[in-house]
DNA sequence: ATTATCTATAGATCTATAGATAATGC
DNA sequence: ATTATCTATAGATCTATAGATAATGC
């Protein structure tokens, strides 16, 4: 983070001792935090200022240090871009691998565990619109990041399907197997649809409605089609 | 479009007549046909290798002219991509108007009405893939473009809506206004990520699925949820 | 001695223009 | 005389490296 740094002089020890700006910071430490805070502001660019933005002129100037010194953490940018994908990816999921556990949705009927996962999706979608855009573009070009993304989802998208399979008996639709996940999808397409159009501020029809009319109506679609039983 | 040019010479008038290579061109013909092969190039490259591969000096190697040449019929590279997206819009829209004539559909119950745009969505999706992904991109950054985009979007599906609202008496959900629109964009979304997908070659559930599978469920979930009579 | 950082810049790439040359239409 | 084209290149921008300097850990 290239924070001012000197040695101690006679004046410094006037200061109160819970005033440690100027402790000695272990070298590990020093460099983690120079690693931590070029990726926090590569992200950063990216959520908020899109994949042009990316530069690496751009990343030094946010993370204060300097263009050197990037290159003293990363190979080059690419490597760059896939830590801070990762490290992005490895969050998100970790979280859902939470959320997603059997033992919090025990007994939790089938229309609930699809409104949890749009309302989750929505809150996601806003914290992280511009990273997955971003993320998309990048997929289109490169094979590594396109393997990555994918496997994350399949993953994802495994652990909320054995939540649905565990509550087939409720749905009345002939072909369970091929009906719930495809629902699943439908909703990721529109979510995902809704979102990309927040970020071009669209005034398109599906922004015009509220997150509540969006999940209520999704949620009929899903009870209708699936035939859920009450 | 930048073919050998010289004056005819006695030689020539050995050739036969139904020769007409080196019959002169009309100054603005020739004027008008680089101009339309700068837009093919530009276009082409857009659908096949996206919008990193389109670099002037690449539009006029596509094109078989010079930069120079592009910067004769087009003020900037800004332009450029504002005419080929216009005349790929003008053209999308002028079908779609065609298509959606409602004497065409006279009689035609609403779920084929469905049907029929799904067809079509999923034919021009694989046509303008490349294009409309490289459409959504430069929306993202340029708001002359988006609003184009939208307007044009906005416009058709305006086409759709009004042979939809003709058929309200066979919906039976209570708000056929709200629910009719709703169930277009759930098809459209479906559709978009699933061209995404495709572009990026990826193997998730939706490509697993047969267009003739996706657009049989995609019909009864629209069925069930508007409830529409048999 | 090793690790981390900085500044300055070489090299690559792309847009856009200048200026010359060729074709076309009066 | 006007219009269309070409070649060559100036200028901007970005990645990545070289080489110097500073901080840290034995």
């Amino acid at each position: 983070m290239n924070l001012p740094r000197r040695k101690a002089t006679p004046g410094d020890s006037k200061r109160p001792l819970w005033d440690m700006r100027w402790v000695r910071e272990p070298q590990q430490d020093r460099s983690a935090r120079t690693r931590a805070g070029i990726l926090d502001a590569a992200e950063k660019l990216l959520a908020e200022e899109g994949l042009e933005a990316l530069t690496i002129a751009a990343i030094a100037r946010v993370a204060r240090c300097s263009v050197g010194s990037v290159y003293h953490h990363f190979q080059d940018k690419q490597t760059v871009i896939y830590a801070v994908l990762d490290r992005v990816s490895n969050d998100t999921y970790r979280t859902a691998q939470e959320g997603l556990e059997p033992s919090v949705w025990k007994d939790v009927p089938l229309l609930d565990i699809f409104e949890g996962y749009l309302r989750y999706s929505l809150k996601m979608g806003r914290r992280f619109a511009g990273v997955s855009i971003a993320q998309q573009r990048l997929a289109l070009e490169d094979p590594h990041i396109r393997d990555r993304m994918e496997s994350n989802a399949r993953k994802t998208n495994e652990l909320i399907l054995r939540l649905l399979r565990a509550r087939e008996f409720e749905v009345g639709h002939p072909d369970p197997k091929t009906a719930m996940p495809l629902v699943l999808h439908m909703m990721r397409s529109v979510l995902s649809q809704r979102s990309l159009q927040r970020a071009m501020k669209s005034s398109d029809f599906l922004l015009r409605q509220s997150d509540e009319a969006l999940i209520r109506e999704l949620l009929a679609m899903a009870r209708a089609y699936l035939q859920i039983s009450a």
